[in-house]
DNA sequence: TATTGTTATACTCTATAACTATA
DNA sequence: TATAGTTATAGAGTATAACAATA
């Protein structure tokens, strides 16, 4: 397969600062437009700000979402396998389930089987919320499906899933 | 279009943690693998990852390579311009350009047009170490493309491009 | 008044090292 | 020895507020 990087201009992500009313369509971006990395950040960064600002409303960060989704769906799930799937480290779970634990959302207990552990589970106030959360995130997705489409949203999400493959 | 959403079982983007030999495939994570955010986070943790191990040997960071490609290809670019390309705030492109400059790779010079804004442009130095980079640049970009194909990567820079697009 | 660079500051996310209690 | 949770800590990245110099 060829490399080839043909220049294509990009648009700031948002306003980057409140006034600076300048052109900057005349600045040469070389290959920063062609390469997959910085792409991704420009997408994350305006993805993640739609999600914040639609799940504003309840105060939930991204983080926070997909910790409720799998303690949900997983009760008494252990705190080591949340990290796991989320690909985030034991170390700084902790302070995440505290967030949680701390607004009354989540509980921890201990297990029988390993008394190491700490099974996780949703408290009535958290999977009360899970329903709020599931009506913003149908409104989040939608605005990104309004953007690429259903079949562009699935050749992305497939591309995605390969790129999570980079490193092992 | 419709918001139907399978479920699909995601991996772990890196080890997550040292030992952790623990079957986390049977988790159950709901929506999660077909949110687009989420999928994002991942696959540019990944990408990143991949990024900053090859960039290692000349310690430099996503963020310092975007701003230095800029710099190279728009001689005397003032900082705020910089930060609006590359969606960075006014405020935290200093101490991005201060670890440039510090390093010896980029000079700030007054310019007599408009003497509040500081021009900016590669020293010798920096612009050795972009032949350097080049090359590197190629080795991450030969990676994803073996992951995603040279369609693949096309749809998915065409996809990112649209969602940059969610916010204004 | 508005813009450019700057400082100070805070919060989130990610990372390593080391401790404890269990296995 | 290894694992689960924790603490402490450090470094990025991003965010707001306020200031000086200049437009």
């Amino acid at each position: 397969m060829p490399l080839n990087n043909q220049i294509k201009p990009v648009n700031p992500v948002v306003e980057v600062d409140e006034g600076a009313a300048n052109d900057t369509s005349a600045i040469d971006m070389g290959p920063l437009p062609n390469q997959v990395g910085f792409m991704l950040r420009l997408a994350q960064l305006a993805v993640f700000q739609d999600f914040i600002q639609v799940y504003g409303t309840v105060d939930i960060r991204p983080a926070q979402h997909s910790a409720l989704t799998v303690i949900e769906r997983n009760p008494g799930i252990r705190q080591c396998d949340v990290g796991a799937v989320l690909s985030i480290k034991r170390t700084n779970i902790v302070p995440l389930i505290d967030s949680l634990e701390k607004r009354g959302l989540v509980k921890r207990r201990q297990t029988a089987a390993d008394r190491r552990a700490r099974s996780l589970f949703l408290t009535d106030k958290g999977r009360k919320l899970m329903g709020i959360l599931d009506q913003l995130r149908l409104q989040h997705e939608r605005r990104v499906l309004d953007l690429i489409g259903e079949k562009g949203r699935e050749r992305l999400l497939e591309a995605l899933s390969r790129l999570t493959g980079i490193v092992d």
